[in-house]
DNA sequence: CTTTTTAATCAGGTCCCCCTGACTAAAATT
DNA sequence: AATTTTAGTCAGGGGGACCTGATTAAAAAG
């Protein structure tokens, strides 16, 4: 039987890493120090580039099952990342109703340097509490999977696929 | 000289992971498993409300250097909890100009129940895992409140003050 | 007793994430 | 050929986190 108060530590610890290393962002953002228009927070339009990195050319309604999004809502991230030169848009020969979204060349680097970044706060860690920091959160999301995967039935749901396969290329 | 590649794993798996518990979070929310709202991310209104349970009775100019917000923005925050009944407004009685926010019942509640729970991904590590990551993420979050004083030069700055020492009061 | 500083307010904006409803165009079915 | 399903689009919304600018009321200072 583990310890309450363990996990409470760990709870209150992770809520404090989630507000903190929030605001440490938006400051670095306010001052300027940080060259993007926005960090790119892996939600929204950074979901859709993660999974294209892992799939590229995929439709607008194949990115929006993955991704657990409305079809509205993912041509509207997909739109703004066309602004920004990041993907294209391109009608499918094969099927003309159909959009293939591509990354471009710019899309691919910003995925994939964004997802590369090694944080600050992670240098003064040794590597064995690096090892253990990363055994743990892959414990940790592998339970946020299974949560996610119970509680929407919908049995083509890719998303764990998405995320962490390629997360998982990346960086093992 | 730490692992690079160790350093690259790590940060990975904590970008999945604030990828997947924020789908989680939202998923939830849609299926109304979740009964609130909305789930209060301690940022915004939840960073608020954290700082009432540190320390009640401040007003909103004090609320807003605290943490490190607009006059303005701290206002709407404040105003969008009345509206939750979850703080109050009342004139100072020493200094007509201020405004003091103080947490009612329901936000006290609130707040503590939001930082107490424990999410259910935790409750699979064991005893010794738990430990590692609440000292792990400690050193993480320290790193971030000093990125943040070194950013911020106002003196000011009470913001690690705000969080940490609130969070630790619960949860230690 | 003025002038200046301070705490708040209102007004208006920017950007983000995400959704429903209504409607076309192109495939797949019947 | 006529109908239905499918992929997308447009229009419109709701809520959230923030911000700047202009203005008021009250306290502090000169």
């Amino acid at each position: 039987m583990p310890d309450l108060t363990k996990q409470k530590n760990a709870a209150g610890k992770l809520i404090e890493f989630g507000m903190v290393s929030h605001t440490a962002e938006e400051v670095a953002h306010r001052n300027h120090l940080d060259k993007e228009d926005h960090p790119l927070r892996f939600q929204g339009q950074g979901k859709v580039l993660l999974a294209l990195s892992q799939d590229d050319g995929l439709s607008q309604k194949e990115l929006a099952t993955r991704l657990n999004l409305a079809v509205q809502s993912t041509a509207e991230f997909v739109n703004k990342l066309v602004k920004k030169d990041l993907v294209t848009k391109e009608k499918s020969t094969t099927d003309r109703r159909k959009t293939i979204i591509r990354l471009t060349d710019l899309g691919r680097e910003t995925a994939a340097t964004e997802t590369a970044k090694v944080p600050a706060y992670l240098e003064t860690l040794t590597d064995t509490e690096l090892e253990q920091l990363t055994a743990i959160l892959t414990k940790i999301n592998n339970n946020l999977y299974d949560e996610i995967d119970t509680m929407t039935p919908t049995q083509s749901n890719k998303f764990k696929a998405t995320v962490a396969d390629h997360l998982r290329d990346w960086f093992l």
